[in-house]
DNA sequence: GGTTTCCACTTGTATATACAACCTAAGACA
DNA sequence: TGTCTTAGGTTGTATATACAAGTGGAAACC
């Protein structure tokens, strides 16, 4: 084999080098070190620099490119996307921000935080073997002191060892994991249910008012960081995603 | 190189290997041939059976597995995933695709499709004077004979004057309105309802059990064409919405 | 100068090989 | 019977190698 000759950034963690490699570089995107439509490594750099093979590389940038964040051309060069337009769909996740946005006061009860082992179904959603340890909050949500949101939350403790001794009703748990774990990818699903009772009764609602249930599951360094169960009130609150159609189809 | 066991199915075409065997299972799926959680070959037999080597095999399952129409597990194999009601918000728009991507038959019924004045509500979704004439269409659609969604949609005439003449059992208003109106925007507007009776019904819905309400309204070229009414049944339907955040905010 | 040819670099694909990690079931053993 | 070990199949990753195809510029040629 021959020596490498240059081995500044040697791959160490236990992740995957194509990981790796995929974390690195979406790092200096995010980070604005790279900017839109600016040249990045070719695969033969990525060679050169982190001692990995051609292919490793390669399936480093061709997933990057698959998840829409970089643009290559054959004969040509791999470059940063314009992600100019993109989808905003539901940026606001933070129900604080939200509340403020529309003139109101915010307020919020901790019902629960603590740490317990996780079921088999939370385990699934973080990617965690069952019974793994986890953080798990519950926080009503208030708008003008009606309340208007139940957040059930589920932590994997790696990305945020604090999290039990924060104080939620200052800040959201959203916003605290905001700046302990840059997310990456935000996966919603949104169906409507039946409330049981607790939740009923902790949003004041009717019998007969259906819920409209937010799961939420954010990622960052492709790690699943939290899960969240966002139940409201299907009468008071509705959700709106606004956006342009790209080319696509 | 030793003689292939079994090419019957021998790949030919021009495209690359493995999209051709990503093709060939995404056909089985969406043909119905392949169900949910029905066991997709493994590497080795792909191997076998089509004459390329693990690694194409191993690209062609991972790349699909990664679009999400298969799961996979190390140790054990390789499964058609669950899409039973789940819609991509982003992407997909039109429902009888949606439907067909997940191997499934679409069927519809127009039940009303008429020209009416439009009451206020409707006027000022689509930024008519009140009373102005609107085409107005209700057609159930459903997945493998399972009634899946109502829509309800008031169309403005300037954008689509031969609305009326279109048989919406066959194409749907979407796929008709993208081709004469092509579409910039799309505002989503998510609520938990519900249903009145006449819905309740149309759907098989118990009296417990919530719906899931999309309004949709698109523009084009800066001018609403139309508003839908998207009604679900809670229990059937569900929304995902997945994306990337990049560097803003 | 203008044209063509050719070379270097890039991505795209395909293969053979190797080892690790994971899971299941059959068999060995107490 | 119950528990442990083992073997075989599966996916996940990593590498070295090879060839094809696209691009762009440099060099050769007219």
């Amino acid at each position: 084999m021959a020596i490498a000759a240059d081995k500044h950034h040697a791959l160490r963690s236990g992740l995957p080098r194509y990981q790796q490699v995929k974390a690195l570089i979406l790092e200096q995107i995010q980070s604005g070190e790279l900017r839109a439509n600016d040249r990045v490594p070719s695969e033969q750099e990525l060679v050169m620099h982190f001692g990995v093979s051609r292919m490793t590389a390669n399936r480093a940038l061709r997933e990057l490119a698959s998840d829409g964040y970089l643009v290559r051309q054959a004969g040509v060069g791999t470059f940063v996307a314009d992600l100019h337009g993109r989808s905003q769909i539901m940026k606001v996740q933070n129900i604080a921000d939200e509340i403020s946005r529309r003139g109101h006061i915010h307020s919020a009860d901790v019902l629960t935080l603590e740490k317990i082992v996780a079921g088999h179904d939370v385990a699934e959603r973080l990617q965690l073997v069952d019974e793994a340890p986890v953080f798990h909050s519950v926080i009503v949500h208030r708008e003008n002191d009606q309340p208007i949101q139940i957040e059930d939350r589920f932590v994997c403790p790696a990305a945020a060892p604090e999290y039990l001794q924060q104080d939620f009703t200052d800040t959201t748990p959203n916003q605290y994991l905001c700046e302990v774990a840059p997310l990456q990818t935000v996966e919603h699903t949104i169906r409507a249910i039946i409330p049981d009772s607790r939740s009923r009764a902790l949003l004041n609602m009717s019998r007969e008012e259906p819920g409209l249930l937010i799961r939420r599951r954010t990622w960052s360094d492709g790690r699943p960081v939290s899960t969240v169960d966002l139940c409201h009130p299907g009468h008071r609150y509705e959700l709106t995603a606004n956006f342009q159609s790209s080319n696509e189809d």
